[in-house]
DNA sequence: AGACAATAGTTGTCCAGACAACTATAATTT
DNA sequence: AAATTATAGTTGTCTGGACAACTATTGTCT
């Protein structure tokens, strides 16, 4: 066994905080994905049905859906087709604009965000609620002021 | 335009937490991920390279390297495979333990890490050189304390 | 010692993400 | 009004990650 240590060696206090904020982030991510995979969903896909939801009964431009995803994801349209195969959401192109595609949430996706919703806040339980609330909104707050600069100005993340 | 804001509805403090999170860490990736494509790396593959450097001279069994990166992958021979092609790091067997394998820095692995070096802390300055020194290190504290339960005992991560 | 299990790494295969090229429609310019 | 530019989405292609099967070597159990 090494004495030195391999890993604690940063460049910088900022180095460090990105390490802990990518590592972090794995860990809490590897929990929420299990739970998702028992859905067939992936986190990505999730946050689409989340959105529409948030929107529910009307329908969004397919872009608007991309540009509020968490992170940003070159392929909406393949990632909507498999959320539309399933039946889980529905396209339909407008007479206003012919060339924007509008989504929106069918029965069959609104009972899977039902069906998703205890084990889902079981697990954020899990990956978080160890924190004291204060603590919790405080790393929040943190973790926006720390991405405050490299949002767009009409960013929903603002 | 819709009114009713469509992101800011979360199922939970924790879930709000979470997603913070994910965005944060994808907007300061995005950052890096830019540096990194200049010398043709990912970020991982430099974060083989910085650990490696940590334990240098000496060398590292590939297994080693694979529990110490900041997320798990699956695939670390190929990851390797890349970096020995490009001669920035090299592998040998050892007589001791005929399976494993392991893995130093080269001579080159080493010019480009000192060629990385500055333009890397410029990137890291903007990442995060907005944030006050306590800020940052309150940050990186919170994080700990976020993932602590859902590190395993002997992780390099506490 | 021989059988069995565990460890280390490699390889095959599949799928999601990244980037660029393309089609269709709408808006703008002259 | 025709030409040009911009927008919305789709498709092709490539690379990297995920999972499982496989080989080689070492350790353990009886």
């Amino acid at each position: 066994m090494q004495r030195r240590p391999l890993m604690r060696r940063f460049d910088s206090p900022e180095q460090e905080a990105f390490l802990s904020l990518w590592r972090t982030y794995d860990r809490l991510r590897a929990l929420e994905d299990e739970l998702f995979a028992k859905f067939d969903l992936t986190a990505q896909q999730y946050n689409v049905l989340r959105l529409l939801r948030a929107a529910d009964p009307a329908s969004v431009p397919t872009q608007a859906v991309g540009q509020r995803l968490v992170s940003r994801a070159p392929d909406v349209t393949r990632m909507l087709d498999k959320l539309a195969e399933r039946g889980l959401i529905a396209r339909e192109r407008t007479d206003r604009d012919r060339r924007t595609v509008l989504v929106r949430l069918t029965a069959e996706g609104r009972i899977l965000l039902v069906e998703i919703a205890a084990p889902l806040r079981i697990c954020h339980a899990r990956q978080l609620g160890h924190l004291s609330p204060a603590d919790l909104q405080h790393l929040t707050a943190l973790l926006q002021a720390a991405r405050a600069p490299h949002e767009p100005t009409d960013s929903p993340w603002q």
